[in-house]
DNA sequence: GCTGTTAAAGGACATTTGTCAAAAATTTGG
DNA sequence: CCAAATTTTTGACAAATGTCCTTTAACAGC
């Protein structure tokens, strides 16, 4: 139980089998099923979500009704509605499956809790935050410097499995173009 | 000395005079003059810059020999390659003033130390980049769900202060335009 | 206050991307 | 294994954005 979670934190921290347990007596486990939404727009968001298996989005639908792609989360990912968990507000994103999901489940009052109990965790969850701002960084130099198809060159090759599991016209949403423009693309080869 | 800097940690945790003096003994005061760079692009990247006056640029230069600004720093804010400086790499990105610019240099040794003796500020930063982290995803949002001239506005309202500091051409590389695009925009008012 | 330099705006045209509609391919559930 | 639903591809055209070039405007240093 969690041994992925373990290796990802002694990545950074290393932890004691007792430790370990403590960390993980934090969490919730859960599980989905595919199409389920996990967090609704408007709801209070309750958990931070760290994926066991499966594979979730994380998007917002614009007022035409369009659905715009901001992250993907499949196994060893975190995933919630970032800005309403940590503030304590509505979500205006919205969590669902696109594939059956086993979770932990993390309350905003359980990490808090545990930072303070265990102040390496609070530097697993900075040096964690910092990977992902770097992260989002290059993502938006993609989209500065780079057209559609090199966006979908540059995903390819970061996440090749996510093709397989991920419609392509969910892969145009997140690159910012739409599916009509994905398919009309030069792959490259 | 640093009052702007107390206030925004303190907008976080609260400090006493002792402590805050304690904090700022891990800075060093910096100035640069306009067009002075900060961080040169192969440099290792010593220092975490936290803006008291002035205004700088955080870019990279592609192949093709474009600058793409990633971003502005003005007061009050945080100004590094965040890649090169945690992880200790060598930069890929160029800092550079656009005004003469006065700011307090963390390096990351100072930064662990702070964080182990003081936690409250291992807890200042990590929200501090929590919220670094949602606002990128918001910018996120905007590039895939909005056009150019959507951009602008948003930008406008965002940063109102800026269009008056910075030269168009830079704020159409940030917005991933080109500097063409950005002058036919309807501003819309 | 000049003068050289840099920044901004505009025209003309090419390229990329979006939109709408339809056809083809694939997946899903029974 | 089949029928319905979903996803992907393609075509024709419109709109947005990029490129190249010229003109105009603003600014910096002397």
């Amino acid at each position: 139980m969690g041994i992925e979670l373990r290796r990802q934190i002694e990545k950074i921290v290393s932890l004691t089998d007792d430790e370990f347990e403590f960390v993980l007596s934090h969490f919730q486990s859960k599980k989905f099923k595919k199409h389920q939404i996990v967090i609704h727009e408007e709801d209070y968001v309750q958990y931070e979500y760290y994926v066991v298996k499966g594979l979730m989005k994380i998007s917002r639908v614009d007022i035409d009704g369009k659905e715009h792609i901001i992250q993907f989360g499949m196994e060893d990912w975190w995933v919630t509605d970032s800005q309403a968990y940590h503030n304590r507000t509505k979500a205006t994103m919205i969590v669902d499956c696109l594939e059956d999901a086993e979770v932990l489940a993390l309350s905003l009052d359980n990490k808090e809790k545990l930072c303070r109990e265990l102040q390496k965790m609070e530097y697993f969850f900075l040096k964690k935050t910092i990977a992902g701002y770097i992260a989002l960084q290059k993502r938006i130099l993609c989209f500065i410097s780079s057209n559609a198809n090199e966006r979908y060159n540059n995903l390819l090759t970061l996440y090749p499995g996510l093709m397989q599991r991920v419609p392509k016209s969910m892969i145009a949403s997140y690159l910012g173009v739409t599916r009509e423009t994905l398919s009309r693309l030069n792959t490259g080869m």
